[in-house]
DNA sequence: CTAAACTTTCAAAAAATACTGAAAGATAAA
DNA sequence: TTTATCTTTCAGTATTTTTTGAAAGTTTAG
């Protein structure tokens, strides 16, 4: 395969598997085209990348810098500004996940917290049932929550070193 | 709050974490549904509850099954259909995990074996560039995998308990 | 066999989501 | 101040995804 084949398999994957994920294919696509770039790109050359419109380039941009996972730089003497991804795949999976959290995550265990203060009749199966499914859900969020945030802290060698030896 | 307010504000909310992580709002409100409910429901009772048509009942029904989170029953003397979530939710999550990993993980681990395989120039920053985010991210994919993998046959209090001391 | 009870299918409609492009808004140099 | 360059906005359009509902299919009982 060649690279130029290379690089359009690529950014089309990724766009795929963004999708899948609730991530729109956009978003995905320009990430992936700036993290096969070696050097900033322009929105200008973005949109020619990737065939897509001023907008859509601008407001998607301005999205990926949202999630941190792209940096806007400017040039000495040049107006147009340039656009970089972070390059550290271990960064780019804290941030994806700090920013899941912060905005899924978090809001779900806020409302299951005030169904678990839910008081009714334990000899009622409607409740019994309600009750049980909330206080499981509850624990398993709070369980991944707490690993997430060990894991944000976490240098990638240490973290899979320990996962493997964990699960040796 | 009221239960039957309770059991709303679930579903909703399960609704709406499911579509932001890539899951049909319909097929998660079942699937919450089913989890609150102490008996199996028939698609009748399901369709009235949630204000959904026969055509999406029957699909999403379908699909739950496919994802192995709810199982069909029939009853002695009955024509219709009753369906049963199971309310184990670390099977859930493992579940869930395994079918995502089937059908989303494992065809990008392919695509990226496919691009770590091309060859180039390391002198051309384009190549370079390339090579080092197909290579980092091949290895991530896979650290991941390997560790779904080992959830995937753990029993949920020796796999948080090992978590959890390993990041004590 | 026929009818009743139930399930499945799928073309068409609706709803949700994403994208475009042109106009308005900035900013800086002349 | 004026002009040129670049960025942002957003109403309208296009695309994708989801849902409907009626017709066709299936199964069982009589």
């Amino acid at each position: 395969m060649e690279l130029t084949e290379a690089r359009q398999k690529f950014i089309e994957t990724w766009g795929k598997l963004g999708s899948e994920w609730g991530i729109n294919r956009t978003m995905a696509q320009i990430h992936a085209l700036l993290l096969l770039s070696p050097e900033a790109l322009t929105t200008e050359e973005i949109m020619e990348s990737l065939s897509i419109s001023r907008g859509n380039a601008n407001m998607t941009l301005r999205d990926l810098m949202g999630w941190g996972l792209i940096e806007k730089q400017h040039r000495a003497g040049e107006r147009k500004e340039y656009f970089l991804a972070d390059k550290d795949v271990w960064n780019i999976a804290r941030q994806v996940a700090a920013e899941r959290r912060k905005r899924e995550l978090d809001p779900v265990i806020k409302v299951l917290d005030e169904l678990s203060k839910v008081k009714g009749d334990e000899k009622d199966p409607e409740f019994a049932t309600f009750s049980k499914s909330v206080h499981d859900i509850n624990k398993l969020a709070k369980n991944v929550d707490k690993t997430l945030e060990t894991m944000l802290k976490a240098e990638e060698n240490w973290f899979w070193g320990s996962i493997f030896k964990m699960f040796k």
